[in-house]
RNA sequence: GCACAGGUGGGUGAGUGGUUAAAGCCAACAGACUGUAAAUCUGUCCCUCCUAGCGAGGUACGAAGGUUCGAAUCCUUCCCUGUGCACCA
């Protein structure tokens, strides 16, 4: 029979990080019913598979179910096969592109394996809301979509304000909150979590449960953590993410990358760093020191200890010191492809322009061309303005470039 | 179905026949300064080509046509969005 620590620990344990709990005397009531009858609770976080990859916004709510899972309850892992059709609309001012179901289940493949990053695969429950969702009869929605009301979906924010502003509202989007919030009433849940942004969904599931003659779950939602900007969140889609998938040195480039205030918040989130310490950490280290230490737990927790120590020894080399990484980038480029020529005496004409395209530091040529005049190309650590450069030495050259802070190593052969 | 209002570059948003890849702002990118942070200042910010020059060409203002020497700006048709009215016999 499973133990579970006294109630106001888990409390404790459970509130730090979490943005907000509705309701947190709900909560403890589970808790303690939970610790009398040594039942755990049925924890549920639902995410739509509709991007392939995670990235460190969205392990901040995943870490606070690992939290529960560490408690001794049942984490629910629910992957939105079917809602991901539907696409969730929050934070959306306008209508997104349904995904293809292939495209979907694709996509919930490799969630699989990346939420095992964090969560213990030995103790978690996967789901797919397509289980009871793909049975689901019209009838059955028709008498779902009776328990709610228009008025009662267009009190969320982003609707209510497409709604003024006349802009389009799909149908099927209203339908969204219904559905997840069903999901809660198939799996029974006792809490569901949640970022902030999906404080509305969450509460419709409270609604339906009880609607469906079940004790409502507890809503807690975690922060929204901001991306490499530091203003709007983290997504792939804005370009400010960092993806839990990504090399060492990236990874850790990134998150170095982002500003000292920010620092702290990536600390609160995305790290088991007590509040306290941090608290310290702002008094008496170097920001840089700390921001260099952080760097180190994060890529040590999604590649190992060893691969941080090498990530940073590497970001100094490219950084600091201005000498070229070991796990540098490389690129093999043909000089066909790069629409260079070699003469008589064996010495290549490369296009540089074209170079920096094809090793991805230019967008265009046209883009390239403006990089060289600006002077922000170096080659082999010289500034670098002109577009033509001729390889003299043996075949596969390796040329160390730099656009700005990116660099690339291009190996070129003819 | 009818009427009205809209559809401009990554995002906002000017521009209503003619110095113009299309103001301004934001984002983004680069340079200086730095701790690759922030802030600030400067430059860039559709594509292709080369002899790389404040060069040449090609695309671009929902779509397709048309009127004009010349259109993002005028006309026609179509598509899309919203609003109001109607329809629901």
């Amino acid at each position: 029979m499973s133990t579970f620590a006294p109630v106001d620990e888990q409390l404790t344990y459970l509130k730090k990080g979490s943005a907000e709990i509705i309701r947190e005397a709900d909560l403890r009531a589970k808790l303690e019913k939970s610790r009398a009858t040594g039942k755990p609770l049925r924890v549920k976080l639902g995410m739509d598979p509709t991007a392939p990859d995670l990235h460190l916004g969205h392990t901040v709510v995943l870490r606070k179910l690992k939290h529960f899972q560490d408690l001794g309850h049942t984490a629910i892992f629910l992957i939105g096969d079917f809602t991901g059709m539907i696409g969730d609309p929050t934070g959306r001012s306008i209508t997104r592109p349904p995904l293809s179901r292939e495209q979907i289940e694709q996509n919930a493949e490799t969630y699989k394996a990346q939420v095992f990053k964090i969560l213990d695969p030995k103790k978690t429950v996967i789901d797919f809301n397509r289980r009871w969702m793909g049975q689901f009869t019209s009838d059955d929605f028709v008498r779902l979509m009776a328990k709610y009301t228009v008025s009662q979906l267009l009190e969320r924010e982003d609707f209510h304000k497409r709604f003024h502003e006349e802009k389009p509202i799909s149908v099927h989007e209203l339908l969204y909150p219904l559905v997840q919030g069903y999901d809660s009433v198939a799996l029974e849940a006792d809490v569901e979590l949640g970022g902030t942004d999906q404080k509305f969904n969450l509460l419709v599931g409270r609604e339906l449960q009880r609607s469906y003659g079940q004790e409502s779950q507890v809503v807690l939602t975690t922060p929204i953590l901001e991306g490499l900007d530091g203003v709007q969140k983290m997504s792939k889609s804005l370009g400010n993410a960092i993806g839990i998938h990504e090399p060492p040195l990236e990874m850790y480039g990134k998150i170095m990358s982002i500003s000292d205030e920010m620092m702290w918040r990536y600390y609160e989130l995305l790290t088991d760093v007590q509040v306290a310490d941090i608290e310290t950490m702002k008094r008496e280290t170097h920001p840089m020191q700390a921001k260099k230490a952080l760097a180190g737990k994060i890529v040590g927790d999604f590649h190992s200890v060893e691969a941080a120590g090498k990530a940073a020894e590497d970001w100094a080399k490219q950084f600091q010191k201005d000498q070229v990484p070991e796990d540098a980038e490389e690129v093999l480029v043909p000089i066909a492809e790069i629409g260079g020529s070699v003469d008589d005496q064996g010495r290549a004409g490369v296009r540089l322009d074209r170079l920096l395209v094809k090793c991805g530091l230019a967008e265009s040529s046209t883009d390239a061309g403006r990089k060289l005049k600006q002077g922000s190309v170096r080659l082999e650590n010289a500034v670098q303005k002109e577009p033509r450069i001729v390889l003299t030495g043996p075949s596969p050259a390796r040329l160390t470039l730099r656009v700005g802070k990116q660099l690339r190593i291009a190996v070129v052969s003819w």
